[in-house]
DNA sequence: TTGATGAAGTTTTTT
DNA sequence: ACTTCATCAA
């Protein structure tokens, strides 16, 4: 334990003036604002470290961060454990939304009453019935009229907690905010909110307008902002830089703090999308074999439909045979455990030399073994494994025909038994989501064999990440990449409403192009093919002209 | 059957 | 801005 005077940020690291100050805070609740790469996820990392080492969060309460998304909240849990270590980090606890909320009902479920009473073993689907399941959006609701309800339960989370912290606090919707309020206002919980209304993307969604100032107003907040970046290259900030003139001038950072000519920013022009996608496949190719990018940090980005918009680009990769991945195909069990059990089993099973699956296998196994029971011990599981390996080898089509794997992993599963498949996360308490994630992983598995040579091969590339990723502007936000492709910024496919929308727009187009760390690639075509046929866009009117105006140096 | 007209959707996360 | 779907009139 040290005295906050003596904290200095761990790992060496070097935090600016007010990412700083905002770490150390002690007394009151914080407005954060920070642009794209001013590292807002390491200065609450740090902040954590701050409040955890000089047990300002005393001992035993708790620090809670509420982020929207799965792997926003699992990162900064990461960060944290690598910043203040894992014993220190046990004290922090990361979750979203929906995670915060789904604690509280189960915790306080009785106090659910009348239409809203939910028997104990309620599940979570696609519609409500009464007392057995309700639906994602009555969650947050759900949890705000139990707080409201019961001082109880108010209290219970307010005693967990002396900090708070809330990330990408633009996007806040309505309900997220009553239950922010409903847990914490007029407390003496610390509560530091971190965005950048620049990036606020989900108004159309129900996030709420001026969410910084009404949290500022509620909480008493002190309003700080972060301007530096260190994630882009200075030609592309300067473009990021004279966005943020128009948005927010007093957001904008002098010119000649932007200067030199590191980075690449590039405007390229097509006749049609057909052109657009040869081309684009080509210099990937060459960012890949001749530049040595990984393809993980290469990006396509589009502002909607990728498997629409993106068909020529994915059909043009695949003919070079550039991995890549649409993250809008995708249902994300990767990281699901019985996932990883079946894929690590079949590994096994298909691969002989397969050390890590082999690892990660018996230690699932071996977790929870009775060791009163010969027939649950390593060796017997070990014995088990070569015995059914080659019954399956031993069929001629077993490469090919997923069919013999599956009664293989049908057997496996029986013997490891239901409890054990229950035991291996909280979710699995639920019946009907085991076989949902049961048979989202096969239909997976039946995909990458169909586009694999074998099932080997499949197995090798259903967690492999070494692929371009093609996905909406949504989607990136919070990520960044070395090479960024924002492909298709005509005017038409930034289409709005009104004039909300338009400035929506605006901020849309500003998350796709501050993801880039060293290279821009914008492009836009005078013909786009869509479902029906060849349409012709207008070629009088230029792409983002509003913005791309001034940039003296693009080229194409 | 066809064309004309108008409304709704498009961008997302979540145990 | 453009697609898709429903509805109605010819």
């Amino acid at each position: 334990m040290i005295r906050p005077e003596e904290w200095q940020p761990a790992d060496g690291l070097k935090l600016e003036t007010n990412a700083m100050r905002a770490a150390i805070e002690q007394a009151g609740c914080l407005a954060l604002m920070a642009g794209p790469g001013a590292g807002k996820t390491e200065m609450l990392a740090q902040r954590a470290d701050f409040l955890l080492r000089t047990g300002t969060c005393r001992y035993p309460r708790r620090i809670l961060a509420i982020s929207f998304k799965v792997d926003a909240s699992s990162n900064l849990k990461e960060r944290v454990q690598r910043r203040c270590g894992k014993e220190l980090a046990s004290r922090f606890d990361s979750h979203t939304f929906h995670a915060f909320a789904k604690r509280i009902i189960d915790r306080f479920r009785p106090i659910l009453t009348g239409t809203d009473a939910l028997d104990p073993d309620y599940t979570i689907g696609g519609h409500r019935i009464d007392r057995k399941q309700i639906t994602f959006s009555d969650m947050v609701p759900l949890a705000v009229q139990i707080l409201e309800n019961s001082e109880i339960a108010r209290n219970a989370i307010r005693m967990s907690y002396t900090d708070v912290f809330l990330d990408e606090f633009q996007d806040c919707l309505d309900e997220q905010y009553k239950l922010i309020r409903a847990a914490f206002l007029k407390t003496s919980i610390r509560m530091v909110a971190v965005g950048d209304t620049n990036q606020r993307i989900m108004a159309w969604a129900g996030a709420l307008e001026g969410i910084f100032q009404s949290f500022a107003h509620d909480f008493q907040a002190t309003s700080l902002n972060i301007y530096s970046n260190f994630r882009s290259k200075p030609r592309i900030r300067r473009l990021q830089n004279e966005m943020i003139k128009a948005m927010d001038p007093k957001g904008a950072i002098p010119e000649e703090e932007l200067a030199g000519e590191e980075g690449t920013l590039e405007l390229r022009h097509y006749p049609d999308c057909q052109s657009e996608a040869e081309d684009l496949a080509d210099r990937i190719a060459s960012f890949i074999n001749e530049e040595k990018i990984p393809p993980s940090e290469i990006a396509v980005l589009m502002r909607q439909q990728p498997s629409q918009f993106g068909a020529p680009l994915m059909a043009a990769l695949t003919k070079k045979g550039i991995p890549y991945r649409n993250e809008h195909d995708l249902q994300d069990i990767t990281t699901q455990p019985l996932t990883r059990l079946i894929i690590d089993f079949l590994t096994v099973l298909h691969d002989d030399h397969a050390p890590d699956a082999w690892q990660r296998l018996m230690y699932v196994v071996s977790e929870f073994s009775d060791p009163d029971n010969p027939n649950d011990q390593s060796s017997y599981w070990q014995r088990y494994i070569a015995t059914t390996s080659r019954t399956l080898k031993s069929q001629d089509d077993y490469q090919t025909n997923l069919e013999n794997s599956r009664v293989f992993a049908i057997n496996f599963i029986e013997r490891f038994g239901n409890d054990r498949v229950r035991a291996l996360s909280p979710e699995y308490e639920n019946a009907n989501r085991i076989s949902e994630i049961w048979n989202y992983t096969w239909e997976k598995l039946n995909e990458l064999v169909a586009a694999e040579s074998s099932i080997e091969m499949a197995l090798k590339t259903f967690y492999n990440d070494q692929v371009v990723r093609i996905l909406t502007v949504h989607k990136s936000k919070g990520l960044e990449f070395h090479t960024v492709i924002f492909m298709g910024i005509e005017e038409e496919t930034f289409w709005s409403k009104n004039e909300s929308g338009s400035a929506e727009n605006r901020c849309t187009f500003f998350v796709g192009i501050s993801r880039a760390k060293e290279r821009l690639i914008l492009t836009h075509a005078d013909y786009r093919e869509r479902p029906h046929g060849v349409r012709m866009w207008s070629e009088s009117r230029n792409p983002q002209e509003e913005y791309l105006g001034y940039t003296e140096g693009l080229e194409g």
